[in-house]
Order: structure tokens, then C-alpha cells, then sequence
DNA sequence: ACTTACGGTAAGCCATGAGTTACATAGATA
DNA sequence: TATCTATGTAACTCATGGCTTACCGTAAGT
């Protein structure tokens, strides 16, 4: 399983982005993360784990605490993902825009 | 279920965003896209659908063909909520590098 | 009108994943 | 040491989703 498959079907989950975009102010402890979310503790854990592994969330301990926080790295190789089809699909459409003229393509 | 929900939704899957990379090069056929495919031609019909609805492809009738294309309007959303991190999370970055300079000891 | 090509839809199977509660572990504190 | 706090993990349940086969509708060709 690749970086891109990892980082899209952790995204997937609309409670790992809103971790995220938690995240998004500073790094944060467990516990402050899960406050204010409707669903248990342990269940921010495995979302933690599932965005580390990722890549999308770095951590490290602070006492008996843990402190996540966004990782810039793993951010990359979706944006990357996504401009792949950025230049094609607006060529394709401003192509349409202009009218079908022959497809002249080798 | 807002856009983001269903475009996330939508490229977490691998196969789904394989027939991305194949609309990439133009707009196509779904016999065309199916070929090559390791799945049935009806799960690639599904997938579609779910593309479709997630705004990341647009569908026109051409006969009795169904031909597909990527819009490139359900991209940008994606790239806006990426790019609302983008930011954030460099920052966070730097700040993190430069704090921790003096107590980082390789 | 009949037939063929193309593609969407229904029903069912099975794997995956998000959530829960209960328990385990490590550091701080008395 | 005893204990409290903060977090990860295990085991389980239940819903969701991707795949298959079978079928249906529509447009084109004969």
C-alpha cells in the first residue's frame, strides 16, 4: 500500500479531517483532541494511528502525554496527486470551451 | 453529506482513482475504461457513478455510448481544503525547527 | 421488426473499518 | 510504594462498500 492510497483513505474518514483541521491551530495532546468530539478516546487513538501511519501526523511524547501535530511532508504527495490532473483537466476543458476542433493527437 | 465528504470518499479508493488517471488523457468511453481493468465492467459503472456524484467526472450521451470526462470544477474544492493546511502546517514546521534548535543535539 | 451493442441497475456475498467497553502500560505525584 | 493521570491496545459488534452475476432499457444496424 502506497503513501497515496495510505494518505487518501485516511482523509476518507470525515472525523480523522476534522482531527486534522483541529490539528491545524498547533500541536495538541490526546486528550485536548478528543474534547469536543462526539466520539470516545480510544477511538481519536486508532485515528491518530491511522493518520501517523500515513504520514499525514507526527508525534512525540511529552510526559505522560502525547502531542500530535501536522505533518508538512505528508501533505505533498496528495497535492502532487491532485495537480497531476490540474494542468490535463483544465486543458481539456478549456480545449472543450473553445470548441472541438479536430483531435490532431499523434 | 457536503463535497469534501463525497470527493474524499470518492479517490479513496484505488480503482476509482485509476479511472481517474485514465480520463487524465482524454475523455473516454465506458467499454474503454473498463478494459484493462481487473474488475467487471458493471463495478466500473458503480464507480463511475460515485465519481460522478462526487463532481470529479461529468457524463455525456454519444449514441449509445456513455462518454466520461474529469471536471475540473470537483478538483478545486480538494485543493482548497489541502492548501488551508498548506500554510498552517509549514508554519507550525518553522516554528517547530526553530525552537527546537538549541535543545537539538545529532 | 429483430438483433446487437452498450451501459445502467438490482440483489446478494463478503471483507473492511469505525465505534464501543475493558484492560494494559508508562510517567508524574503523594 | 501506592496511585493517579494520560494514552495505547484488544476484542467485539455492526454498518458500509466493493465485487459479482443476472437482468433491463435504449440506440443503432440489418
Amino acid at each position: 500500500m502506497s503513501y497515496i492510497d495510505k494518505a487518501f483513505a485516511a482523509l476518507a474518514d470525515p472525523t480523522r479531517r476534522r482531527v486534522m483541521e483541529r490539528l491545524a491551530s498547533g500541536p495538541k495532546a490526546v486528550g485536548e483532541i478528543a474534547a469536543g468530539f462526539p466520539v470516545s478516546r480510544p477511538a481519536i487513538s486508532q485515528h491518530l494511528k491511522v493518520l501517523r501511519e500515513a504520514g499525514l501526523v507526527a508525534d512525540r511524547a511529552e510526559g505522560t502525554r502525547r502531542v500530535y501535530s501536522i505533518d508538512p511532508e505528508g501533505l505533498g504527495p496528495l497535492r502532487a496527486w491532485l495537480d497531476r490532473f490540474w494542468g490535463v483537466a483544465l486543458d481539456a476543458f478549456q480545449a472543450e470551451v473553445e470548441g472541438d476542433r479536430e483531435e490532431d493527437e499523434p
